[in-house]
DNA sequence: CTCAATATGTTATAGTGTAACGATGATGTT
DNA sequence: AACATCATCGTTACACTATAACATATTGAG
């Protein structure tokens, strides 16, 4: 289901001379195959069912690796990472989180809310890049008995 | 400098019934005798030099009193804890933090922009509390050589 | 005073992340 | 092809962040 987002980052990486490597390879399918953000110990898990025997470094280098081109993000509340399903790099994330049944849904608005920007814009700050995450209760769980 | 705030805090506990004890009053003296936010470990060891040989937990039990009441705050992406200089409840925390210098500054808007909440709308999310992490550069560093 | 609830002290350990270093592999140049 | 160079990897060891669990102490209500 996430076929196309993959090809699309493999052909970026392709075109732009990156190293698409094994253990890289691997920790991005596994972060794209899971609906919900995973933790890098959850990762070093699943990637000790393809790659010999991996150690903490491993997964922290290609996480590292992944974020730095943008595909991949990290929940900061959630200690988490999860893979992004924008096509572009974007300098802001926003997610919702449902506290109930753990789901996190991102959204893309490629840019803050004036009254954000204003409020930055008042205070003479400079934003590089930014990251919201709003907890909360998701529609299916809201509608459960 | 801040202790109009202390002052406050402490009557809000007093009409509250919330127990002010020894190491919840100390925790919250360092959180706030400091400009950038502290990480449990250094309000440990400024806690050494007041109490008998604490432990981790203690701070984090006071953390996590002074955060439920709402009057600190986690600053996810840097695991550090900062003094909220609202004199109120707020569901939402945004910070801008200098990558330069470390200076955090918390903005208060007390709900989130229309745009953000048209998007929980329309994804029938429902927002309990979130945090806006903005990281860039403040006004200081900027006008900086 | 006594009970129940709340808070603390303490030990131990779980969970998250990184520094450092030698080995390996890719790339470009002669 | 041989070499130099730089990026990446494997591995060890450790640093940093946070919590579980249980015994003890303190508080407030009846």
């Amino acid at each position: 289901m996430n076929a196309s987002i993959l090809k699309q980052i493999e052909r970026y990486c392709d075109e732009n001379k990156y190293r698409l490597t094994r253990p890289r390879i691997e920790v991005l399918k596994i972060i794209s195959s899971n609906k919900k953000p995973l933790g890098a110990y959850e990762i070093l898990d699943a990637l000790g069912q393809v790659i010999e025997n991996p150690k903490p470094p491993t997964v922290y280098r290609a996480i590292e690796f992944w974020q730095t081109l943008g595909f991949v993000h990290r929940i900061e509340s959630l200690n988490a990472f999860a893979l992004c399903k924008a096509g572009h790099r974007h300098k802001g994330s926003q997610f919702m989180i449902c506290d109930d049944c753990g789901s996190v849904t991102e959204t893309h608005l490629c840019g803050l809310p004036d009254q954000l920007k204003n409020m930055m814009t008042a205070k003479n700050f400079t934003p590089a890049y930014w990251n919201l995450e709003i907890h909360g209760m998701c529609e299916h769980c809201a509608s459960r008995p």
